[in-house]
DNA sequence: ATGGCCGAGCGCCTCGGA
């Protein structure tokens, strides 16, 4: 019996609502994680989510960011936000399903390497590295999905040339991305795995990017190590993203014993 | 690869995304 973990950043719930419940059917996963959401909560799509099998806690706002963790079982302990860290972007909610700590994240973008929203992307890694620090300490089963906004390494950048120094591959943004892995002890489950060359997790939506599969892996499963001893395989589902008005990202999934 | 796309808002252009 596997145990399905999943994280999709949407890009609106409410375009993406019939694909998330298509993918739902299919895949299976027991948590998704979600980002952008960009739903305000008196409007999130609880009843078609419960018709299709699924409890939610989530976190939105109008326009922008929201988050949202589901699971078959309503996930307890919710947490809105990092703690100690005034934010008021709807990026962090985490919670309790099962035996696990999920901890779903929609990294700031950073808007160009050296800007003020680049500064604050850095300063929110070093606040999301603290926290997960302690949180590993209260559970030893921790998972962490999410838009990390962070491609870690030149494999992970479809043309790492042209990619160099920019937002997303700078490398302060690699360093955060590395102490949230390091320092926390955490493992990227796609990397616990042989995979193809060239798997990416997001396509811009200009100059038929994902047809060229001109893409970035940003999409993010990391996971404790009593969660990676337990992790049997790690993929990106690009079917959505072939789909008609499709979201820039495809969902990342891991399967645990 | 970068003009070119997409979603949201009180909206027919602008902002933000990546």
């Amino acid at each position: 019996m596997t145990f399905r973990l999943a994280t999709w950043n949407v890009n609106s719930l409410k375009v993406r609502l019939p694909h998330l419940l298509d993918w739902l059917g299919r895949a299976k996963p027991d948590v998704v994680c979600l980002q952008e959401t960009k739903t305000e909560d008196a409007n999130f799509p609880l009843v078609e989510l419960h018709a299709a099998g699924y409890q939610a806690v989530y976190c939105g706002q109008k326009a922008y960011n929201g988050v949202a963790i589901l699971a078959h079982s309503r996930p307890q302990d919710v947490q809105h936000g990092i703690p100690n860290f005034v934010d008021d972007p709807k990026r962090v909610i985490a919670a309790t399903v099962g035996d696990m700590r999920i901890v779903c994240l929609y990294a700031p973008n950073g808007q160009s390497v050296g800007s003020e929203k680049y500064q604050y992307k850095l300063r929110w890694y070093e606040a999301v590295t603290a926290w997960l620090k302690d949180e590993l300490v209260k559970d030893p089963n921790l998972a962490v999905l999410g838009d990390l906004n962070v491609a870690p390494e030149d494999r992970d950048v479809h043309d790492p040339k042209r990619w160099a120094g920019q937002i997303h591959v700078s490398e302060p943004e690699r360093a955060a991305m590395r102490n949230v892995v390091d320092e926390v002890g955490l493992a990227d489950a796609f990397r616990l795995f042989e995979q193809p060359e060239k798997e990416f997790s997001w396509w811009d939506y200009r100059l038929a990017a994902f047809q060229r599969n001109w893409g970035l892996r940003i999409d993010h499963i990391l996971l404790s190590p009593e969660l990676a001893k337990r992790c049997i395989a790690c993929s990106i589902d690009k079917t959505p993203r072939t789909l008609g008005r499709p979201s820039d990202h495809a969902p990342v999934i891991a399967d645990l014993r």
